[in-house]
Parts: C-alpha cells; structure tokens; sequence
DNA sequence: TATTAGCACTCAATTTATTAGAGTGCTAAT
DNA sequence: ATTAGCACTCTAATAAATTGAGTGCTAATA
C-alpha cells in the first residue's frame, strides 16, 4: 500500500488528525481548507483527501460525511509529527516535592497527577524486584503461639508474615534462632534457597526445627505476594469525558477493566520485561493487548528507581488523545519521580 | 400526613413494590389486580391506589402511567415487611472458607463475592483499631543510614517504617533502644505516650537519643496511617445493570465516588461509631450521607472480628434493589466471616 | 497541468406529524 | 362497596419530511 507522502498530503492529514483530536468529529474539506495556511480551495482538498483515504489514512465513516484518521493515521502521526511541548506541563513539576516517602502513596498520587492533568484514566504499576534477593530476617515473639517475620529484600521492600506456633519459645532460642536463619539466608535469592540448605538449617535448629519451616513458608509466600504486582488507577471515570467511549456497553467493559486490574498489571508489565527500554510505547486500538481497550489507544511508559526496580505508568484515552500532551507529561514524570526517588 | 394503611392498602403498595422491583417500569392497576391474590378489578385497585398516593405511598412519573413507589414507601418496605429468604444465600457460605489467611485479601474477596452474588457495588471497610495500644517495637538495623521499625499493635495489626540515622548504631546498643523502648512503651496507647516519657526516655538513650525521636515519629504516623482507612469496592460497574443509573452523568459520577474511595470511607464509618449497633442500616435515596448516591439505595452492615475490630459493609444499588436479598446476604456474610475469623 | 468554482447528489441527523397503547378518573350500574 | 365502561391524557414508538454538511464530478481558469 502507502506509498510516500508527499509534503502537501502530510500538512492535510496532520491538519485532519488535529482537528479530530480537538473536536472528535469527521473533519470536512471546507474545515480544512480554512484551518491551514495552504490556501488551497475545499475542492483541492477533497482530491487530496480522496487519496489519502485510499491510502488507507483517513475514512468516512459514511458516505456524506468528513473523514477520520485511521489507526494508520495516529501511528504515523505518534511515530514522525509528534512535537514536544514541555512548556505545558513544567507545572507538574515540583507537585511531587512535598510528598511523604511512602512509595504507595507516592504512586498514587502520580496517577491521580496525571489523570487530572490529561483528563485521561491512569495507571500506575508498583516497581517490581528484579532478583528477590533477601537482606535480612527478623523474628519477633508476638505471644506464645505466633511469631511474626519480618523479611526486607533487597530494595527495602519489606513484607509481614505471622506464623504459627504449637510451643512457646524462649527469648534466647528467639535470638538463637534469628542469627542461625539470617546468617545462613541473607544476600540469598529464593531460588537458591535448596532443599539441602533447609535440611542443614533444621538440624542446627535442635528442638524448634519446626518453625525453620515454617519461616521458609512465610518467605515464599512473601516473594511470591511481591510477584502479584500492585496497581494504582485513578481518572476512570474521565472516559466519560469522550462520547466514544461512554456508551453503557464500552464504559460498563472498561470501568471493569479498571476495576479488576488484573489485565492491567498484564499491560503495564507486558515490556517492561524487554530489553533496556526506558522509552515510551504507544498502542492504538487493536494494538492494545487488552479486549476492552479496542477503542482507546495506551500510551506506558517505563520508569527505574534504582538497578532493577522498574515499574511502568499507562495512560488509557480515546484513539484522539492528545498524544502530544500525554507523552511529555509522562516524560516530565517519570523524570521527577527517578529524581525525587533517587536521592533519597 | 399518613394516617395508617389497612390491610388492603398495604397489601396493594407491597404488590406495587415488588412488581417495580422486578420490572423498574411504573405499575398500573391492571397489573396488581391480575398479579394478586385478592381478587380486585382494575377499577377498586385504582381507587386504593389514588390513596396511596395521595398519602404519599407512589406516585406518577406523569398523568398516563403508573405508579412508582417513593423513598417513603421502600423505607416502610425496609422496616416493616421484609421477610427473610437465608436459603439463596447458602451458597454464600463456605466461599470464604479457604482463603488466606491475609486480612487484606480476605476483604477484597468478601467484596467480590458480595458483588457477583447481589449484583450491586460493593464496599468493604476493613476493621478499625479501637484502642490503638502498642504491643510491641521492634527496630532492625537496615544499613548504616537507616533502621526498621516494626510496629505491632493490639489485634496484631503491623506497620513498617523507615527511619534515616545519622551515624551508624553498633549491634549492642540496637539491642538496647530495643530494651529501652520495649519496657517503657509496651501496652500503651499512643495518646499515653507523653512529652515527659519522651524525655525521659532520650535522657537514659544517651548518644543515641535522637533516635528516639525518629521512632517516636514513626510510631505516630504509623498509627495516624492506621487510621485512614482502607476501604475495598467491588463490583462498581454492575450499576450499568440498571438503566436509571446508568446514563452518563450518574454513572461517571459514581464512578468517581467509587474510585475516589474517601467519601466511602466515610459512608462506612458514619454508623459504626455508634452505640454496640451491629445492626444493619438502610438509606434509601437522599437519607445516604453521599451525593452522588441521591438515586440509589445502600444498605450497610457492621461487622466486629474481636472486641474492637470493627469494619463494615456497604451495598450499593438503585432504590429499587431486592432489599431482602441484599440484607440476608449480609448477614450470612457477616456471620461467616466472623466465624472464619475468630477461630484462628 | 494543477487548481478551482459550481452543481447535483447522498445520507445522517434533526424536526415534525402520526399512531398506538397503557393507564387514569369519573360515572352509572350492580 | 365494587365494578364495568368509556372518554380522556400523555408517553413512546414509528413514520415522514426537512435540513445541512460533505462529497464527487465536470468544466472553466490560470
């Protein structure tokens, strides 16, 4: 098909897509013919718009009325004309400043920034632990039949495990029992933790050599909760905002989506796992590997806080989001995220 | 205003409610005197209902339909003729049975399970700390800049903070703070915790007094952060089920209410500090302390897991909701989870 | 040869008119 | 007290008429 554009045929359909994106109706050759500084009559641009529809960039979605851009259209659009306009958005620059260090509440906080900011619905997903390396154990005697254990991995993530126990143990087997795990564990990934290791473990544990297991569990189940990604949403309900998308049927899918959020850590973590790539993807339509997103396009971006700690951040629209706005808003925040983040 | 309803009238209006319940469209006086077992032509039932009216029982959405019920009469419906229907909501039970034993999730899935079974939203509150005591500190070296504090409070509830030192602490005196704040600080309640003990625990802390302050500080945050409020919703889209939510404005407004969680929060909390009410509430249309749920009906429950442990319950759906399934949901609910819960 | 004015034609969307039907209130008969 | 019967009302659904934005094509123009 496309054969290349020429440089007038590349004002027009720039000039369509703009207006589309702007009002969200067919764009008509008298609109355009006025709107640019080509001064070309409506006639002329009906024929060059006839050959870019037959091209495959723009469509009528029937016969008497304007032309919309296809997603052939966006994309070469997001890939070739898009212009930065970071002036825009230094404001939200700084926003983050004053925040607690809590990292949920931090993220929370991004996607509420960015829905509000773009008017679209956001979604933040939670860094995830490369390697899952251990930095040390604590356990404490919360009453005579439970322990509670305390894991910190590396990156200082730290997760809570209560576990059960059938006879109390003294403090000093308390303290016995917390150097024996942690020097033998720490700096360990879970996958180096072997069956041998924990035989080993449990003979030099003597009489609570039961509870060795038990740790062991609490630390599986630990690392494993820290796999199943959390996700932060907010501005569902802007996709109110673009008729194309709040008719009961859509609207209905997609807040489920959002709801769920299971598809969503799918979408946020579906190239983080590629190679170093910081950069910024765009999925228009069919692209989107989400069902109910057909009629949106995503645009994710990837942001690392340190060496392997990576999470991403989605912004979901219609197809005519102001791709513009939306990818230097997210470079904006991604950038003061890993400073804010870094220094600390 | 209403005088009392005879026996005829009431039976008329429960028809007239359970018909509208069923349908969502305005019941005429054809349709009760066929539907009921009490024999009426047509033209008795439209006598009946032009009293019930006038008594402000139903009303006509215009001059040529029939007649809906008003808040007034779902609230005489809610007080005084719900029968209980336990059996459809066995199945209910035993779902809760084998799930973890993370409170968090435990909720969600309460949530979930609420909300595909009754088809409304749903909203889970988790438990609030009543008192607030602390049982026990533990602080845990991380690296030379920064210590771990595990905070646990009565009912096991555990909180993580982070605490950035100036100068590295040895392993001995960790082990002291650790004494030190265990034995004067244990069993108290935060408001307890008084400038002077604050002092006089810096004066025995020595070089590392300032530390004291830091984990002070953590301590109050971690329990402020206690206090606001987690809350799980599920089930938010089910309001496109029901056409008189689910045009545009209403919906996008829920939706944002659901998302934004805060109003809900408070929604849930508003009874539960009342006198030992474990009781089941019902607002019907304007009695919900939200705006945005002017048009719907929510039915909340208390639910305690030990002495203190209170969360609740909201279901969420338009005023025509099936009041008797909704509640008996509920309570079925509420004696499993506390069943469930208070045996480990 | 590229551009443009002009015009007939198309088709969704809006407006207007028409009809159908559900439901009421009232009256007179039972 | 109840009910059959009927005229009346008003929404909702359907159909018909109108509007208007936009197109494609052709012939004139630069």
């Amino acid at each position: 098909m496309q054969e290349e554009l020429d440089e007038r045929k590349k004002k027009i359909l720039h000039a369509v897509i703009r207006n589309y994106l702007e009002t969200g109706e067919p764009v008509g050759s008298r609109t355009i013919s006025k709107y640019t500084d080509l001064n070309l009559s409506s006639a002329t641009i009906r024929n060059e718009m006839s050959d870019l529809e037959e091209m495959g960039y723009i469509v009528q979605p029937h016969t008497s009325a304007g032309r919309i851009p296809t997603d052939m259209a966006y994309r070469l659009y997001v890939d070739s004309m898009m212009e930065e306009k970071d002036k825009e958005i230094e404001e939200l620059k700084g926003m983050l400043q004053r925040t607690e260090d809590k990292m949920d509440k931090v993220l929370k906080n991004v996607a509420n920034l960015l829905a509000t900011n773009t008017n679209y619905a956001t979604v933040v997903s939670a860094p995830q632990i490369k390697g899952n390396r251990l930095k040390f154990l604590q356990l404490s005697k919360v009453d005579d039949s439970h322990i509670l254990v305390v894991i910190v991995m590396e990156g200082n993530v730290i997760r809570n495990e209560m576990i059960q126990i059938d006879e109390p143990v003294s403090d000093e087997n308390m303290l016995k029992l917390n150097i024996l795990l942690n020097t033998h564990l720490n700096g360990l990934a879970l996958e180096e933790i072997s069956l041998g290791r924990i035989t080993a473990l449990k003979e030099q544990a003597g009489i609570h050599s039961g509870i060795i297991g038990n740790v062991i569990d609490a630390l599986a189940t630990a690392i494993k909760g820290e796999e199943d990604l959390e996700v932060y949403t907010s501005g569902a309900n802007n996709i109110f905002k673009y008729p194309e998308l709040a008719d009961q049927q859509r609207a209905s899918e997609l807040i489920h989506t959002f709801e769920e959020k299971k598809a969503l850590a799918k979408l946020a973590t579906d190239k983080l796992s590629e190679e170093g790539n910081t950069g910024i993807q765009v999925y228009i339509g069919e692209e989107a590997p989400i069902d109910s997103m057909k009629d949106c396009s995503v645009v994710t971006a990837t942001y690392e806080l340190e060496e392997g700690m990576r999470g991403s951040i989605a912004i979901i629209g219609p197809k005519r989001m102001d791709y513009d706005k939306v990818v230097s808003s997210l470079k904006t925040m991604m950038k003061e995220l890993e400073r804010v983040y870094k220094k600390e």
